[in-house]
DNA sequence: CGGGCGCTTGAACAGGGTCAACATCCGTGG
DNA sequence: CCACGGATGTTGACCCTGTTCAAGCGCCCG
């Protein structure tokens, strides 16, 4: 799930969590509130699964730091990943609906969260009614986010793809910050295929492309973005994430 | 968004909202308040747009009776449909996060709906304990749907995806009780194919096949499914829409 | 009656999947 | 320190699924 890029925010004591308290919504007392219930939970190295399938639904988890990817299981065995997560973003929200989660999470490289208790979040929800208010906007955006992922997934040719996909990261990586231009991908080319609905060997293909043309540069897995303007076109013009500050 | 299949509920007394009031987390006084805030609106004609991208957000609509389809247009002006909604259904959601729509959604056939104010909404969520709950299950189940969605949209082939949906829609038509082997599709193939990615000659196509191998009949738009376990085989084994105690 | 929309069907094309071979990286252990 | 093996990534050739283009039909409604 993305949070919004453009939001205000303040640092949640130690746990920045970007559109989680809007300091328009939230006085000074009722961030402490929220902040005694957080629970800062030790670095979680590389591979660690934050939830599972199945697991009981007991926290949602804001990330202060590190890569996260969340993904689910058809009856049929077949892996969806539905998204990767950056600092600032939350997860676990799926598992409100059963009580369970429905899916996995796990951590890309080591990472900092931050657990929050659903239970003592719900009763602070009636409390703050900013919190309640920016939760449900956050989950209101999650919605809006997979409905421009549908868009993505089903009217866009690989190329378009790929472009959406390094754009969307960039913009991300920085935080809602504008555009990072030089950015770790720290997942597989097997996880972006299958994310973004392609085969491994055309993601390959299509990122060699882009190194051609000096779109973008990759060593290893530390992408530098060349030419934004060139990249975003090939995103289409539907692109969110072009910074109307960049001009190269 | 679907809402749960399984799930108890009650009238709300003219206003048939599935999920939306369970039995067990509303006392009769709580709900008569949430009844109190919901208006419900005159039969909307075919064609009547809900709400359009842009408008300010104000309300959420709980589908009464009628079908309704919502859709998005990028930047570059396509259209993407995210989902057709039936009676108990719920639309409007995605306004919340930035308090206007950023899509449309109108009816395919003459329906009614009920609009609940949001503001009154959430004022009802900071004192009804049950009602905010099951909002947030609303949403969770809503982002679940869609990552259900993109495990369709990026691994099935065409086939599966018309099977699949055939399947989605009967059992919702029944409303969660089991499957409805006779329905309507109020939608064209156009917006068939628009919603699974695919061509609408594809989708053409491949009903026509269905129907040559008498897996379904199609009249004008009504359709009978004759073979349910057939059409469960080529939606696939992640088929969640089956009828435990259908066995034909 | 006619025009437009929705739908079907056919034929040719192409984007991207599949299969296969090979290259590179990295951790492990000798 | 280097050799090995497995995981990851690249590249090429072929082929299939589903798109595109095109033509024609049926139905609804003015």
């Amino acid at each position: 799930m993305s949070l919004p890029h453009n939001s205000n925010f303040i640092k949640c004591s130690t746990c920045s969590l970007k559109g989680f308290c809007l300091p328009m919504m939230l006085s000074h007392s009722d961030i402490d509130r929220l902040d005694n219930i957080i629970q800062r939970n030790k670095l979680l190295e590389k591979g660690t699964k934050v939830y599972s399938i199945g697991d009981k639904f007991t926290h949602i988890y804001a990330i202060r730091s590190g890569y996260l990817k969340s993904y689910s299981i058809s009856d049929s065995g077949e892996e969806q990943i539905t998204g990767f997560h950056l600092p600032g973003e939350i997860v676990g929200l799926e598992g409100i609906n059963t009580g369970s989660h429905v899916g996995f999470s796990e951590t890309l490289v080591p990472s900092h969260l931050c657990a929050i208790p659903y239970d003592k979040l719900d009763n602070l929800n009636s409390k703050i009614d900013g919190l309640r208010q920016q939760l449900f906007k956050i989950m209101s955006q999650e919605i809006t986010h997979n409905h421009e992922l549908m868009l993505m997934l089903n009217q866009k040719n690989a190329d378009e793809k790929i472009a959406t996909f390094l754009l969307s990261l960039s913009v991300r990586e920085s935080l809602g910050k504008g555009l990072t231009t030089q950015f770790v991908l720290p997942m597989t080319r097997t996880d972006i295929a299958n994310y973004l609905g392609l085969a491994l060997e055309t993601v390959s293909r299509i990122i060699g492309k882009l190194i051609k043309q000096d779109v973008i540069s990759v060593d290893h897995r530390q992408v530098t973005i060349n030419k934004v303007n060139i990249l975003s076109e090939l995103a289409g013009t539907s692109c969110h994430f072009v910074d109307p500050n960049q001009h190269n």
